[in-house]
RNA sequence: GCCCCCAUCGUCUAGUGGCCCAGGAUGCGGGAUUCUCAGUCCCGAGACAGGGGUUCAAAUCCCCUUGGGGGUACCA
Protein backbone atom coordinates (compact mmCIF):
# COMPACT_ATOMS: atom_id res chain seq x y z
CA UNK A 1 0.00 0.00 0.00
CA UNK A 2 1.45 3.31 -1.17
CA UNK A 3 1.13 6.04 1.74
CA UNK A 4 -0.78 9.30 0.38
CA UNK A 5 -0.95 12.24 2.89
CA UNK A 6 -2.74 15.52 2.08
CA UNK A 7 -3.64 18.86 2.70
CA UNK A 8 -6.27 20.66 2.78
CA UNK A 9 -6.02 24.30 2.46
CA UNK A 10 -8.82 27.02 2.43
CA UNK A 11 -8.16 29.61 -0.06
CA UNK A 12 -7.46 32.81 2.34
CA UNK A 13 -4.87 34.54 1.09
CA UNK A 14 -2.42 33.65 2.68
CA UNK A 15 -0.57 30.75 4.39
CA UNK A 16 -0.71 30.29 7.85
CA UNK A 17 2.07 29.42 9.85
CA UNK A 18 0.31 26.31 11.88
CA UNK A 19 -0.84 25.16 8.69
CA UNK A 20 2.41 25.07 7.12
CA UNK A 21 3.88 22.95 10.03
CA UNK A 22 0.84 20.42 9.48
CA UNK A 23 1.86 20.88 5.56
CA UNK A 24 5.36 19.62 6.38
CA UNK A 25 4.37 17.23 8.79
CA UNK A 26 2.11 15.43 5.79
CA UNK A 27 4.63 16.13 3.45
CA UNK A 28 7.85 14.41 5.52
CA UNK A 29 5.82 11.41 6.19
CA UNK A 30 4.64 10.90 2.39
CA UNK A 31 8.71 11.38 1.08
CA UNK A 32 9.84 9.20 3.93
CA UNK A 33 7.25 6.45 2.92
CA UNK A 34 8.16 6.87 -0.98
CA UNK A 35 4.05 8.16 -0.94
CA UNK A 36 2.17 10.85 -2.77
CA UNK A 37 1.15 14.29 -0.74
CA UNK A 38 -1.76 15.76 -2.21
CA UNK A 39 -2.75 19.11 -2.00
CA UNK A 40 -6.89 19.50 -2.51
CA UNK A 41 -8.21 23.39 -2.25
CA UNK A 42 -11.33 23.77 0.66
CA UNK A 43 -12.40 26.35 -1.85
CA UNK A 44 -16.62 25.83 -0.77
CA UNK A 45 -16.72 28.99 0.71
CA UNK A 46 -15.02 31.22 -1.53
CA UNK A 47 -16.77 31.72 -5.25
CA UNK A 48 -14.42 34.55 -6.45
CA UNK A 49 -10.86 34.94 -6.43
CA UNK A 50 -9.91 31.54 -5.48
CA UNK A 51 -6.58 31.94 -8.14
CA UNK A 52 -5.43 35.22 -5.93
CA UNK A 53 -6.14 33.66 -2.80
CA UNK A 54 -4.52 30.29 -3.72
CA UNK A 55 -1.09 32.10 -4.77
CA UNK A 56 0.43 32.82 -1.89
CA UNK A 57 -0.05 29.56 -0.49
CA UNK A 58 1.24 27.68 -3.36
CA UNK A 59 4.16 29.74 -3.09
CA UNK A 60 4.72 29.24 0.71
CA UNK A 61 5.23 25.28 -0.67
CA UNK A 62 6.92 26.22 -3.18
CA UNK A 63 9.31 28.73 -1.39
CA UNK A 64 10.11 26.10 1.58
CA UNK A 65 10.87 23.25 -1.49
CA UNK A 66 7.66 21.36 -0.46
CA UNK A 67 5.86 19.77 -4.05
CA UNK A 68 2.66 18.13 -4.12
CA UNK A 69 2.20 14.96 -6.55
CA UNK A 70 -1.22 15.54 -6.77
CA UNK A 71 -3.29 19.25 -6.81
CA UNK A 72 -3.48 22.04 -8.62
CA UNK A 73 -1.36 23.30 -11.30
CA UNK A 74 -0.35 19.12 -11.23
CA UNK A 75 -3.49 17.55 -11.37
CA UNK A 76 -3.69 13.86 -10.54
CA UNK A 77 -5.50 10.85 -11.66
CA UNK A 78 -8.20 11.36 -8.27
CA UNK A 79 -9.31 14.96 -9.54
CA UNK A 80 -10.63 17.31 -9.48
CA UNK A 81 -8.75 19.18 -6.53
CA UNK A 82 -11.04 21.77 -6.21
CA UNK A 83 -13.91 20.87 -4.03
CA UNK A 84 -16.14 23.02 -5.20
CA UNK A 85 -15.59 21.33 -8.74
CA UNK A 86 -16.35 17.68 -6.52
CA UNK A 87 -19.92 18.45 -6.39
CA UNK A 88 -21.47 15.51 -7.96
CA UNK A 89 -19.16 13.56 -5.34
CA UNK A 90 -20.89 14.62 -2.35
CA UNK A 91 -24.18 14.48 -3.52
CA UNK A 92 -23.79 10.64 -4.80
CA UNK A 93 -22.51 9.77 -1.51
CA UNK A 94 -25.19 11.79 0.39
CA UNK A 95 -28.11 10.39 -2.10
CA UNK A 96 -26.04 6.92 -1.19
CA UNK A 97 -26.54 7.15 2.58
CA UNK A 98 -30.21 8.65 2.08
CA UNK A 99 -31.59 5.95 -0.06
CA UNK A 100 -30.24 3.52 2.34
CA UNK A 101 -31.45 4.73 5.33
CA UNK A 102 -28.48 6.17 6.46
CA UNK A 103 -28.74 9.69 6.42
CA UNK A 104 -32.58 11.09 6.88
CA UNK A 105 -34.13 14.69 5.99
CA UNK A 106 -34.34 17.07 8.79
CA UNK A 107 -37.11 19.77 8.61
CA UNK A 108 -36.52 21.23 12.12
CA UNK A 109 -35.17 24.59 12.07
CA UNK A 110 -32.02 25.96 12.83
CA UNK A 111 -34.00 27.93 15.88
CA UNK A 112 -35.63 24.49 17.19
CA UNK A 113 -32.61 22.50 17.06
CA UNK A 114 -31.07 24.80 19.22
CA UNK A 115 -33.74 25.37 21.73
CA UNK A 116 -34.11 22.01 21.76
CA UNK A 117 -30.47 21.47 22.58
CA UNK A 118 -31.00 23.90 25.32
CA UNK A 119 -34.00 22.45 26.91
CA UNK A 120 -32.21 19.23 27.31
CA UNK A 121 -29.03 20.61 28.77
CA UNK A 122 -30.93 21.69 31.42
CA UNK A 123 -32.45 17.98 32.35
CA UNK A 124 -28.42 16.89 31.35
CA UNK A 125 -29.46 14.82 29.07
CA UNK A 126 -27.13 14.12 25.73
CA UNK A 127 -28.60 15.22 22.69
CA UNK A 128 -28.65 12.37 20.99
CA UNK A 129 -32.33 11.55 21.08
CA UNK A 130 -33.20 14.14 19.15
CA UNK A 131 -34.55 12.98 16.08
CA UNK A 132 -38.02 14.53 15.29
CA UNK A 133 -37.66 14.22 11.69
CA UNK A 134 -37.22 10.68 11.46
CA UNK A 135 -40.41 9.68 12.97
CA UNK A 136 -41.91 11.00 9.98
CA UNK A 137 -44.29 8.92 8.00
CA UNK A 138 -43.25 8.47 4.24
CA UNK A 139 -46.51 10.47 3.51
CA UNK A 140 -45.74 13.76 6.32
CA UNK A 141 -42.36 13.37 4.31
CA UNK A 142 -43.66 14.00 0.78
CA UNK A 143 -46.07 16.59 1.90
CA UNK A 144 -42.85 18.71 3.28
CA UNK A 145 -41.06 18.33 0.27
CA UNK A 146 -44.25 19.08 -1.83
CA UNK A 147 -44.41 22.19 0.78
CA UNK A 148 -40.72 23.24 -0.40
CA UNK A 149 -39.84 23.41 3.15
CA UNK A 150 -36.03 23.41 3.80
CA UNK A 151 -34.61 20.17 5.24
CA UNK A 152 -30.78 19.48 5.77
CA UNK A 153 -29.52 15.92 5.86
CA UNK A 154 -28.17 14.08 8.98
CA UNK A 155 -26.30 11.46 9.51
CA UNK A 156 -28.33 8.93 11.51
CA UNK A 157 -25.84 7.71 14.16
CA UNK A 158 -26.22 4.04 15.27
CA UNK A 159 -26.25 4.54 18.83
CA UNK A 160 -24.69 0.95 19.84
CA UNK A 161 -21.10 1.57 18.89
CA UNK A 162 -18.01 2.31 21.24
CA UNK A 163 -16.04 3.67 18.47
CA UNK A 164 -12.08 3.36 18.81
CA UNK A 165 -9.51 4.76 16.68
CA UNK A 166 -5.50 4.11 17.56
CA UNK A 167 -4.09 7.50 16.73
CA UNK A 168 -0.85 7.47 15.63
CA UNK A 169 0.01 10.19 18.63
CA UNK A 170 -2.54 10.10 20.87
CA UNK A 171 -2.72 6.67 21.24
CA UNK A 172 -5.90 4.46 21.99
CA UNK A 173 -8.86 7.22 21.68
CA UNK A 174 -12.73 6.07 22.39
CA UNK A 175 -16.51 7.39 21.96
CA UNK A 176 -19.93 5.99 23.13
CA UNK A 177 -21.94 6.69 19.79
CA UNK A 178 -25.03 6.66 22.39
CA UNK A 179 -23.82 10.22 23.05
CA UNK A 180 -23.50 11.44 20.02
CA UNK A 181 -25.81 14.11 18.09
CA UNK A 182 -27.49 13.07 14.02
CA UNK A 183 -24.82 15.39 12.60
CA UNK A 184 -25.62 17.58 9.68
CA UNK A 185 -24.06 16.25 6.75
CA UNK A 186 -25.45 18.94 4.19
CA UNK A 187 -27.15 22.25 4.05
CA UNK A 188 -30.41 22.66 2.62
CA UNK A 189 -29.18 23.77 -0.07
CA UNK A 190 -27.78 20.88 -1.25
CA UNK A 191 -23.70 21.57 -0.62
CA UNK A 192 -21.77 19.42 2.33
CA UNK A 193 -20.66 20.09 5.39
CA UNK A 194 -17.21 19.65 6.33
CA UNK A 195 -17.16 15.94 7.93
CA UNK A 196 -18.73 14.93 5.60
CA UNK A 197 -16.91 16.22 2.52
CA UNK A 198 -13.70 15.35 4.29
CA UNK A 199 -14.74 11.71 4.30
CA UNK A 200 -16.01 12.00 1.15
CA UNK A 201 -12.71 13.23 -0.48
CA UNK A 202 -10.24 11.70 1.61
CA UNK A 203 -11.79 8.39 0.86
CA UNK A 204 -11.66 8.72 -2.85
CA UNK A 205 -8.14 10.47 -3.28
CA UNK A 206 -7.35 7.45 -1.29
CA UNK A 207 -5.94 8.89 1.50
CA UNK A 208 -3.79 6.35 4.09
CA UNK A 209 -2.76 8.74 6.75
CA UNK A 210 -4.78 11.51 8.05
CA UNK A 211 -2.26 13.95 9.62
CA UNK A 212 -3.55 16.85 11.17
CA UNK A 213 -4.24 19.34 14.12
CA UNK A 214 -5.77 18.33 17.04
CA UNK A 215 -8.60 20.41 16.98
CA UNK A 216 -9.97 17.42 14.47
CA UNK A 217 -9.63 14.51 16.99
CA UNK A 218 -13.44 15.03 18.26
CA UNK A 219 -14.89 14.84 14.41
CA UNK A 220 -12.92 11.94 14.14
CA UNK A 221 -15.58 9.84 15.88
CA UNK A 222 -18.16 10.91 13.37
CA UNK A 223 -15.70 10.70 10.73
CA UNK A 224 -15.24 7.18 11.36
CA UNK A 225 -19.07 5.83 11.58
CA UNK A 226 -19.13 7.87 8.15
CA UNK A 227 -16.24 5.63 6.67
CA UNK A 228 -18.15 2.66 7.75
CA UNK A 229 -21.50 3.76 6.46
CA UNK A 230 -19.96 4.62 3.09
CA UNK A 231 -18.28 1.30 3.13
CA UNK A 232 -14.86 2.83 3.07
CA UNK A 233 -12.02 1.90 5.03
CA UNK A 234 -10.68 3.84 7.52
CA UNK A 235 -7.79 5.79 7.55
CA UNK A 236 -4.83 5.46 9.91
CA UNK A 237 -5.25 8.88 11.92
CA UNK A 238 -2.43 11.22 13.44
CA UNK A 239 -4.02 14.36 15.54
CA UNK A 240 -0.50 16.53 15.76
CA UNK A 241 -0.78 19.23 18.86
CA UNK A 242 -1.39 22.96 18.03
CA UNK A 243 1.16 25.44 17.06
CA UNK A 244 0.65 28.14 20.09
CA UNK A 245 1.56 32.21 19.47
CA UNK A 246 4.21 32.52 21.59
CA UNK A 247 3.69 33.61 25.05
CA UNK A 248 0.45 32.44 25.17
CA UNK A 249 -1.45 28.87 25.23
CA UNK A 250 -3.83 29.79 22.14
CA UNK A 251 -3.45 28.60 18.70
CA UNK A 252 -1.91 31.14 16.58
CA UNK A 253 -3.98 33.17 14.92
CA UNK A 254 -4.18 36.12 12.19
CA UNK A 255 -7.08 37.48 13.99
CA UNK A 256 -4.87 38.57 17.05
CA UNK A 257 -2.58 40.02 15.44
CA UNK A 258 -2.96 43.45 16.97
CA UNK A 259 -2.03 41.65 20.36
CA UNK A 260 1.11 40.44 18.72
CA UNK A 261 2.08 43.73 17.93
CA UNK A 262 2.46 44.74 21.11
CA UNK A 263 3.54 41.13 22.98
CA UNK A 264 7.40 41.12 23.88
CA UNK A 265 7.19 37.30 22.30
CA UNK A 266 6.98 38.52 19.10
CA UNK A 267 9.19 41.43 19.32
CA UNK A 268 12.17 40.46 17.45
CA UNK A 269 9.87 39.41 14.79
CA UNK A 270 8.32 42.74 14.50
CA UNK A 271 11.56 44.67 14.90
CA UNK A 272 13.08 43.04 12.15
CA UNK A 273 10.26 43.55 9.87
CA UNK A 274 9.99 47.35 10.85
CA UNK A 275 13.38 47.16 9.81
CA UNK A 276 13.76 45.58 6.53
CA UNK A 277 9.86 45.88 4.90
CA UNK A 278 9.96 49.96 5.23
CA UNK A 279 13.12 50.13 2.85
CA UNK A 280 12.00 47.49 0.23
CA UNK A 281 8.51 49.20 0.04
CA UNK A 282 6.65 46.75 1.70
CA UNK A 283 3.90 47.81 3.58
CA UNK A 284 4.59 46.41 7.52
CA UNK A 285 0.68 46.12 8.36
CA UNK A 286 0.50 43.65 4.97
CA UNK A 287 2.17 40.85 6.28
CA UNK A 288 3.12 39.21 9.73
CA UNK A 289 4.40 36.63 11.79
CA UNK A 290 1.39 34.48 11.12
CA UNK A 291 1.95 34.30 7.37
CA UNK A 292 4.71 32.33 5.68
CA UNK A 293 5.27 34.81 3.47
CA UNK A 294 6.28 36.90 6.68
CA UNK A 295 9.27 35.08 6.63
CA UNK A 296 10.47 35.28 2.86
CA UNK A 297 10.06 38.59 2.60
CA UNK A 298 12.51 39.55 5.65
CA UNK A 299 14.94 37.44 4.13
CA UNK A 300 14.60 34.01 6.25
CA UNK A 301 16.03 31.50 4.57
CA UNK A 302 13.49 28.15 3.70
CA UNK A 303 15.68 25.80 6.38
CA UNK A 304 15.37 28.03 8.77
CA UNK A 305 11.89 28.06 8.93
CA UNK A 306 12.02 24.23 7.84
CA UNK A 307 14.18 23.71 10.41
CA UNK A 308 12.03 25.77 13.25
CA UNK A 309 8.37 23.97 12.22
CA UNK A 310 10.34 20.78 12.43
CA UNK A 311 11.32 21.06 15.78
CA UNK A 312 7.82 22.12 17.13
CA UNK A 313 6.01 19.39 18.42
CA UNK A 314 8.84 17.21 17.46
CA UNK A 315 12.15 15.92 18.15
CA UNK A 316 14.58 13.24 16.88
CA UNK A 317 16.62 12.92 20.33
CA UNK A 318 17.59 14.56 22.82
CA UNK A 319 20.56 16.58 21.50
CA UNK A 320 19.99 17.12 17.80
CA UNK A 321 18.16 20.96 17.22
CA UNK A 322 19.76 21.41 13.76
CA UNK A 323 18.22 19.50 11.21
CA UNK A 324 18.14 19.92 7.44
CA UNK A 325 15.39 18.70 4.94
CA UNK A 326 17.00 15.78 4.17
CA UNK A 327 17.21 14.91 7.94
CA UNK A 328 13.78 15.50 8.86
CA UNK A 329 12.83 13.16 5.55
CA UNK A 330 15.06 10.93 6.51
CA UNK A 331 13.78 10.22 10.58
CA UNK A 332 10.62 12.03 10.73
CA UNK A 333 8.65 9.78 12.76
CA UNK A 334 4.75 10.20 14.26
CA UNK A 335 5.67 8.47 16.67
CA UNK A 336 7.67 11.01 18.19
CA UNK A 337 5.11 13.87 17.97
CA UNK A 338 4.81 15.44 20.99
CA UNK A 339 1.43 15.51 22.75
CA UNK A 340 0.88 18.54 23.80
CA UNK A 341 0.71 21.39 22.17
CA UNK A 342 3.77 23.68 21.44
CA UNK A 343 4.21 27.49 20.98
CA UNK A 344 5.83 28.99 17.82
CA UNK A 345 9.46 30.76 19.52
CA UNK A 346 10.55 33.37 17.61
CA UNK A 347 13.91 33.57 19.20
CA UNK A 348 14.96 29.56 18.40
CA UNK A 349 13.69 30.39 15.07
CA UNK A 350 16.33 33.72 14.99
CA UNK A 351 19.18 30.46 16.51
CA UNK A 352 18.19 28.05 13.49
CA UNK A 353 17.78 30.69 10.82
CA UNK A 354 21.70 31.91 12.09
CA UNK A 355 22.63 28.64 11.60
CA UNK A 356 21.50 28.03 8.18
CA UNK A 357 22.66 31.50 7.49
CA UNK A 358 26.93 30.86 8.76
CA UNK A 359 26.26 27.12 6.77
CA UNK A 360 26.42 29.67 3.42
CA UNK A 361 29.03 30.28 1.76
CA UNK A 362 29.62 34.32 1.31
CA UNK A 363 28.65 34.30 -2.43
CA UNK A 364 25.60 32.60 -1.85
CA UNK A 365 24.86 35.06 1.38
CA UNK A 366 25.34 37.58 -1.38
CA UNK A 367 22.90 36.06 -3.44
CA UNK A 368 20.60 35.98 -0.58
CA UNK A 369 21.07 39.96 0.36
CA UNK A 370 21.15 41.24 -3.61
CA UNK A 371 17.58 41.17 -4.07
CA UNK A 372 16.90 43.27 -0.87
CA UNK A 373 19.71 45.82 -2.17
CA UNK A 374 17.56 46.05 -5.36
CA UNK A 375 14.44 46.32 -4.11
CA UNK A 376 15.58 49.07 -1.68
CA UNK A 377 16.96 50.59 -4.51
CA UNK A 378 20.33 50.29 -3.35
CA UNK A 379 21.93 48.06 -6.43
CA UNK A 380 20.74 48.67 -9.33
CA UNK A 381 18.02 45.58 -11.55
CA UNK A 382 20.98 44.37 -13.37
CA UNK A 383 24.20 44.91 -11.33
CA UNK A 384 27.66 45.06 -12.82
CA UNK A 385 30.10 42.72 -12.00
CA UNK A 386 31.73 45.17 -9.58
CA UNK A 387 28.56 45.85 -7.39
CA UNK A 388 27.97 41.84 -6.81
CA UNK A 389 31.63 41.94 -6.03
CA UNK A 390 30.92 44.71 -3.30
CA UNK A 391 28.12 42.75 -2.26
CA UNK A 392 30.47 39.71 -1.91
CA UNK A 393 32.75 41.73 0.15
CA UNK A 394 30.44 43.81 2.56
CA UNK A 395 28.62 40.00 3.15
CA UNK A 396 32.25 38.52 3.81
CA UNK A 397 33.45 41.37 6.18
CA UNK A 398 29.69 41.15 7.60
CA UNK A 399 29.75 37.62 8.25
CA UNK A 400 27.77 36.49 11.23
CA UNK A 401 26.20 40.05 11.24
CA UNK A 402 23.93 38.68 8.46
CA UNK A 403 21.27 36.74 10.16
CA UNK A 404 18.77 37.54 7.81
CA UNK A 405 19.08 38.16 4.37
CA UNK A 406 17.29 42.02 5.14
CA UNK A 407 19.79 42.55 7.74
CA UNK A 408 22.00 44.03 4.77
CA UNK A 409 19.57 46.72 4.75
CA UNK A 410 21.12 47.79 8.14
CA UNK A 411 24.70 48.43 6.47
CA UNK A 412 23.15 50.48 3.73
CA UNK A 413 26.21 52.77 4.15
CA UNK A 414 28.06 50.67 1.50
CA UNK A 415 25.59 51.02 -0.85
CA UNK A 416 24.84 54.73 -1.07
CA UNK A 417 26.52 58.09 -1.53
CA UNK A 418 25.02 59.84 0.75
CA UNK A 419 24.98 58.93 4.59
CA UNK A 420 23.52 60.08 7.96
CA UNK A 421 25.26 60.75 11.01
CA UNK A 422 23.41 58.38 13.70
CA UNK A 423 23.30 61.58 15.92
CA UNK A 424 23.72 60.27 19.48
CA UNK A 425 26.90 58.06 18.43
CA UNK A 426 28.64 60.92 16.37
CA UNK A 427 27.97 62.94 19.42
CA UNK A 428 29.64 60.74 21.59
CA UNK A 429 32.69 59.55 19.54
CA UNK A 430 33.04 62.59 17.03
CA UNK A 431 32.35 65.55 18.80
CA UNK A 432 34.40 65.61 21.78
CA UNK A 433 37.45 67.91 22.68
CA UNK A 434 40.71 66.65 20.59
CA UNK A 435 38.54 64.25 18.16
CA UNK A 436 38.23 66.81 15.22
CA UNK A 437 42.05 67.97 15.75
CA UNK A 438 43.10 63.94 16.12
CA UNK A 439 40.36 63.18 12.72
CA UNK A 440 41.89 66.56 10.45
CA UNK A 441 45.18 65.20 10.81
CA UNK A 442 44.28 61.55 10.30
CA UNK A 443 42.56 62.57 7.33
CA UNK A 444 45.94 63.60 5.87
CA UNK A 445 47.33 60.52 6.62
CA UNK A 446 44.68 58.58 4.85
CA UNK A 447 45.05 60.88 1.80
CA UNK A 448 48.74 60.27 1.48
CA UNK A 449 48.41 56.73 2.28
CA UNK A 450 49.99 54.26 0.20
CA UNK A 451 47.71 51.56 -0.37
CA UNK A 452 44.27 50.94 0.78
CA UNK A 453 44.51 47.89 2.60
CA UNK A 454 42.97 46.87 5.97
CA UNK A 455 46.62 45.86 6.97
CA UNK A 456 48.53 48.85 5.98
CA UNK A 457 45.83 50.96 7.39
CA UNK A 458 46.04 49.66 10.66
CA UNK A 459 49.19 49.63 10.73
CA UNK A 460 48.96 53.36 9.47
CA UNK A 461 47.09 54.19 12.14
CA UNK A 462 48.76 52.80 15.38
CA UNK A 463 51.67 54.39 14.30
CA UNK A 464 49.56 57.37 13.62
CA UNK A 465 47.98 57.33 17.85
CA UNK A 466 51.53 56.49 18.60
CA UNK A 467 53.36 59.58 17.41
CA UNK A 468 49.90 61.37 19.32
CA UNK A 469 50.19 59.05 22.34
CA UNK A 470 46.32 58.77 22.43
CA UNK A 471 44.60 55.79 22.66
CA UNK A 472 43.73 53.97 19.62
CA UNK A 473 39.90 53.66 20.08
CA UNK A 474 39.69 57.48 20.37
CA UNK A 475 40.18 57.66 17.17
CA UNK A 476 38.81 54.15 15.51
CA UNK A 477 35.62 55.20 16.91
CA UNK A 478 35.38 58.71 15.57
CA UNK A 479 36.93 57.70 12.58
CA UNK A 480 33.92 54.64 12.30
CA UNK A 481 31.31 57.13 12.79
CA UNK A 482 32.55 59.75 9.74
CA UNK A 483 33.09 56.88 7.48
CA UNK A 484 29.66 54.95 7.84
CA UNK A 485 27.61 57.44 10.10
CA UNK A 486 26.69 54.31 11.89
CA UNK A 487 28.58 52.78 15.50
CA UNK A 488 28.10 49.06 14.38
CA UNK A 489 29.43 47.11 11.17
CA UNK A 490 32.77 45.24 10.29
CA UNK A 491 35.94 46.00 11.72
CA UNK A 492 36.87 49.96 11.15
CA UNK A 493 39.68 48.85 8.68
CA UNK A 494 37.11 46.39 6.88
CA UNK A 495 35.00 49.68 6.33
CA UNK A 496 37.60 51.76 5.43
CA UNK A 497 38.25 49.40 2.49
CA UNK A 498 34.81 48.77 1.60
CA UNK A 499 33.64 52.55 1.78
CA UNK A 500 36.82 53.27 -0.54
CA UNK A 501 39.31 56.23 -0.39
CA UNK A 502 37.80 58.67 -2.10
CA UNK A 503 34.02 58.21 -0.15
CA UNK A 504 35.94 58.35 3.00
CA UNK A 505 37.74 61.32 2.52
CA UNK A 506 34.49 63.32 1.72
CA UNK A 507 32.76 61.80 4.25
CA UNK A 508 35.56 62.75 7.35
CA UNK A 509 35.31 66.27 5.78
CA UNK A 510 31.57 66.23 6.01
CA UNK A 511 31.62 64.79 9.56
CA UNK A 512 34.44 67.65 10.76
CA UNK A 513 32.37 70.70 8.86
CA UNK A 514 29.51 68.92 11.01
CA UNK A 515 31.41 68.63 14.36
CA UNK A 516 32.53 72.41 14.04
CA UNK A 517 28.94 73.70 13.31
CA UNK A 518 27.70 71.71 16.08
CA UNK A 519 30.37 72.99 18.45
CA UNK A 520 29.96 77.12 17.50
C1' G B 1 -23.42 21.14 31.21
C1' C B 2 -21.62 16.83 28.37
C1' C B 3 -17.59 14.47 25.46
C1' C B 4 -12.35 14.29 24.04
C1' C B 5 -7.12 15.65 24.48
C1' C B 6 -2.99 17.54 27.27
C1' A B 7 0.39 18.72 31.79
C1' U B 8 9.09 18.35 32.81
C1' C B 9 13.43 24.78 33.32
C1' G B 10 10.39 31.44 30.77
C1' U B 11 10.21 28.70 25.83
C1' C B 12 11.23 24.15 22.48
C1' U B 13 12.22 19.46 24.31
C1' A B 14 15.00 14.41 26.24
C1' G B 15 13.11 10.96 29.52
C1' U B 16 8.53 4.48 28.26
C1' G B 17 10.16 2.00 36.54
C1' G B 18 16.54 2.02 38.72
C1' C B 19 21.67 5.06 34.10
C1' C B 20 17.82 11.47 36.80
C1' C B 21 19.38 15.35 43.82
C1' A B 22 16.37 15.13 35.68
C1' G B 23 19.98 15.82 29.89
C1' G B 24 20.20 19.21 25.44
C1' A B 25 18.72 23.73 22.96
C1' U B 26 16.97 28.67 23.23
C1' G B 27 16.52 32.84 26.14
C1' C B 28 18.57 35.16 30.64
C1' G B 29 22.92 36.60 34.16
C1' G B 30 28.38 36.71 34.65
C1' G B 31 33.31 36.28 32.58
C1' A B 32 37.02 35.89 28.39
C1' U B 33 38.26 37.67 23.23
C1' U B 34 37.68 42.94 20.96
C1' C B 35 37.76 49.40 17.76
C1' U B 36 31.61 48.97 17.79
C1' C B 37 28.11 45.36 16.76
C1' A B 38 27.60 40.31 15.75
C1' G B 39 30.04 35.86 16.68
C1' U B 40 32.95 32.40 19.46
C1' C B 41 34.59 30.17 24.21
C1' C B 42 33.91 29.25 29.42
C1' C B 43 30.79 29.67 34.01
C1' G B 44 25.93 30.28 36.44
C1' A B 45 20.73 30.45 37.79
C1' G B 46 16.41 27.77 36.02
C1' A B 47 11.44 22.42 35.76
C1' C B 48 8.93 16.85 37.00
C1' A B 49 1.15 21.20 38.68
C1' G B 50 -0.90 19.16 43.66
C1' G B 51 -2.54 14.94 46.47
C1' G B 52 -3.15 9.85 47.08
C1' G B 53 -1.81 4.93 45.77
C1' U B 54 1.21 0.50 43.30
C1' U B 55 6.55 -0.92 43.92
C1' C B 56 12.53 -2.61 47.15
C1' A B 57 12.50 1.71 43.63
C1' A B 58 8.15 6.63 40.06
C1' A B 59 9.19 12.39 36.17
C1' U B 60 7.92 7.53 34.21
C1' C B 61 2.21 3.00 36.08
C1' C B 62 -3.03 3.79 38.42
C1' C B 63 -6.74 7.14 40.75
C1' C B 64 -8.45 11.94 42.25
C1' U B 65 -7.96 17.23 42.17
C1' U B 66 -6.39 21.50 39.73
C1' G B 67 -5.00 23.93 35.41
C1' G B 68 -4.83 24.48 29.98
C1' G B 69 -6.87 23.31 25.17
C1' G B 70 -10.51 21.35 21.74
C1' G B 71 -15.45 19.70 20.31
C1' U B 72 -20.56 20.11 21.18
C1' A B 73 -22.56 24.97 14.00
C1' C B 74 -26.76 24.83 7.66
C1' C B 75 -17.49 27.00 10.12
C1' A B 76 -13.29 24.41 8.65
Amino acid sequence: MTVRTRFAPSPTGYMHIGGMRSALFNWLFARQNGGQFILRIDDTDQARNVEEALAPILNAFRWLGLDWDEGPEVGGGYGPYFQSQRGDLYQAAAERLLAEGKAYRCFDSVEQVQTDKEHLREHNTPPAGMRRSLELSDAEIQTRLDRDEPWVLRFKVPHDRKIEIDDQIRGHVEWDSSLMFDPNISRSNGSPLYNFATVVDDAQLKITHVIRAEEHLTNTAVQVLLYEALGESVPVFAHIPFVMAPGTKKKISKREIDKYRKSPAFKILFDLSARVLPQIGIDEESVNPVMVGFYEQCGFLPAGLLNSLGRTGWSFDETTEFMSLGFLIEHFSLGRVVKSSAAFDPEKLMSYQSHWMAELSHEDRADQCLPFLQKAGLLSDSPSDAERSLVTRVVTALDDRIKVAGDILTYDYFFKADIEFSEKDFKKRVSRSGVPELLTEFRAVLAGHDGWSAESLEAALQSFVESKEVGAGLLIHALRIAATGSAIGPGVYDCLVLVGRETVLSRIDLALAMAAESSE
